[in-house]
RNA sequence: GUCCCUAUCGUCUAGAGGCCUAGGACAAUACCCUUUCACGGUAUGAACCGGGGUUCGAAUCCCCGUGGGGACGCCA
């Protein structure tokens, strides 16, 4: 049996965080087991789904680099089959119509809560041996109910959980398409889920609680059930729901605040999964070492200064010319000309180790790429007298020495030696002068990569 | 309210009855490195929710509390 597992989003707005790492568990068990993976978008809720939120959803997978076997498959245009599967069920009796009106519906709610119950449809239009049924009303579209069995339990075997066991009695006969026809979610699932030979379904725990219903609709079509896995939530970084108001939830966010694909698939990776102590690793190791024995049973709070991290260190190994890449497109969109200055990729690699995203990646290139404009005061703090003498001694050095970081060393020495001075007491006006602020990587590579034409220009302006 | 799930440092987690004086990572603190700021290195502090069992022995198994989460739609 070749494992095929499948996402399965509904199409109501981007790909958030949570989804991405339901796809990327899915995607990681096909790929361990040598099987597939599909795509199917969920968009049964015409009122909801857009073609702007299908979009979404794939450049959100694109980005991840989570590539799809098979699919995308959208369940509106299977509705000829969905409704195929109502009719056999209305005709075997799994499934009856329902006259109950919304309005009433709620009012049995009300009552039931009231009374301190579980709200749940009451089967006044489920046929039963013996039992008389009222007259349909006239001019009333009803809806179809799955007849669930009413004694027993639904059980399955948990790939994260464990045993569960719902009892029969604690599930209702729930709609499986609406007085318009449509078919509802449940019933899409199970249907598609059998059709597509998914043989294991991975998704968020909030569906626990659908689970035995889908497994019961299963059964009464004679179908095989799957194994499932529910992954619990991801909470934000304050413990709480995630939420668009305080969280960044969109993947696509994380692209705009300079996180490397690689760096997220790798943190959400470790969220609620662990391979030992192993932190930072690769997709193809990830995809060798997944699998549903060590995922975490219990909901994780994400911590997005561990990202941060991770994405440090992805930052630092990634190439130089990918970084300036990066880099450019985020100047460009500043509205800075990325190519005016130095060699972005020789800039990029003097600082990808000091930056924890892309964005801050970007800020330290832009004083290569435009002229700079120390403040006031960071010039009256440090282009004092003595360090404007030393910077003209050192400006006139490096007008005719070699032009690589060895030789322009040795030349700030000398500067160092002639006017009586300790390296940072140059090293700190220069960097003012020559990029707006005090700190920088090592000096001499900073003037090597600026180029003696630029930092001769800088110079001049203040010594 | 009912049902379901869940509980190890601040956070992510290791842990499948003795290997646990509970390990790693992020974060924190200190020191080292240093041409500034970072990077990096070293070190330190920091946890088994509570109560009952089971067992020679429990972070690990069971029960009850408590906390957290989810579900209870003609949404998915």
């Amino acid at each position: 049996m070749t494992v095929r597992t499948r996402f399965a989003p509904s199409p109501t707005g981007y790909l958030h965080i949570g989804g991405a790492r339901t796809a990327l568990f899915a995607w990681a068990y096909a790929r361990r087991h040598g099987g597939q993976f599909i795509l199917r978008i969920e968009d049964t809720d015409v009122a909801r789904s857009t073609p702007e939120a299908v979009q979404a959803i794939l450049d959100g997978m694109q980005w991840l680099g989570l590539a799809h076997d098979e699919g995308p498959y959208y369940q509106m245009q299977r509705m000829p089959r969905y409704k195929e599967v109502i009719g056999q069920m209305l005709a075997a009796g799994t499934a009856y119509h329902c006259y109950t009106s919304p309005e009433e519906l709620d009012r049995l709610r009300e009552e039931q809560m009231a009374k301190k119950e579980k709200p749940r449809y009451d089967g006044r239009w489920r046929p039963e041996p013996g039992k008389l049924l009222p007259a349909p009303p006239a001019g009333v579209a009803p809806v179809v109910r799955f007849r669930n069995p009413t004694e027993g339990v639904v059980a399955w075997d948990d790939g994260v959980k464990g045993r569960i066991e719902i009892a029969n009695a604690e599930l209702d006969d729930f709609i499986i398409a609406r007085a318009d026809g449509t078919p509802t979610y449940n019933f899409c699932v199970v249907v598609d889920d059998w059709d597509m030979g998914i043989t294991h379904v991975i998704r968020g725990d909030d569906h626990v609680n659908n689970t035995p219903r889908q497994i019961n609709v299963l059964e009464a079509l004679g179908a095989q059930v799957p194994q499932y896995a529910h992954l619990s939530m991801i909470l934000g970084d304050d413990g709480q729901k995630l939420s668009k108001r305080r969280n960044s939830v969109a993947v696509t966010d994380y692209d705009e605040r300079g996180y490397l694909p690689e760096a997220l698939l790798n943190y959400l990776a470790r969220l609620g999964w662990s391979h030992g102590d192993d932190e930072v690793f690769s997709m193809e190791q990830f995809v060798q070492w997944f699998d549903l024995d060590h995922i975490t049973a219990s909901a994780a709070q994400f911590n997005t200064e561990k990202l941060d991290w991770l994405n440090a260190q992805y930052l630092k190994s990634a190439a130089d010319t990918r970084l300036a890449g990066e880099a450019a497109r985020r100047l460009a969109r500043r509205g800075i000309d990325p190519e005016a200055g130095a060699p972005l990729e020789k800039v990029a690699a003097l600082y990808k180790d000091r930056a924890t995203n892309l964005n801050e990646l970007a800020d330290a290139l832009e004083p290569f790429c435009v002229v700079v404009h120390p403040s006031a005061e960071m010039i009256a703090t440090h282009l004092t007298e003595a360090a404007r003498g030393a910077l003209k001694v050192l400006r006139d050095k490096l007008a005719d020495c070699a032009w690589e970081k060895a030789a322009i060393g040795a030349v700030m020495k000398e500067t160092l030696a002639a006017c009586g001075m300790k390296m940072p007491q140059v090293a700190i006006p220069l960097r003012v002068v020559l990029l707006g602020q005090p700190q920088s990587p090592a000096i001499d590579a900073v003037v090597e990569v600026l180029g003696r034409t630029e930092v001769l220009a800088r110079l001049d302006q203040y010594a």
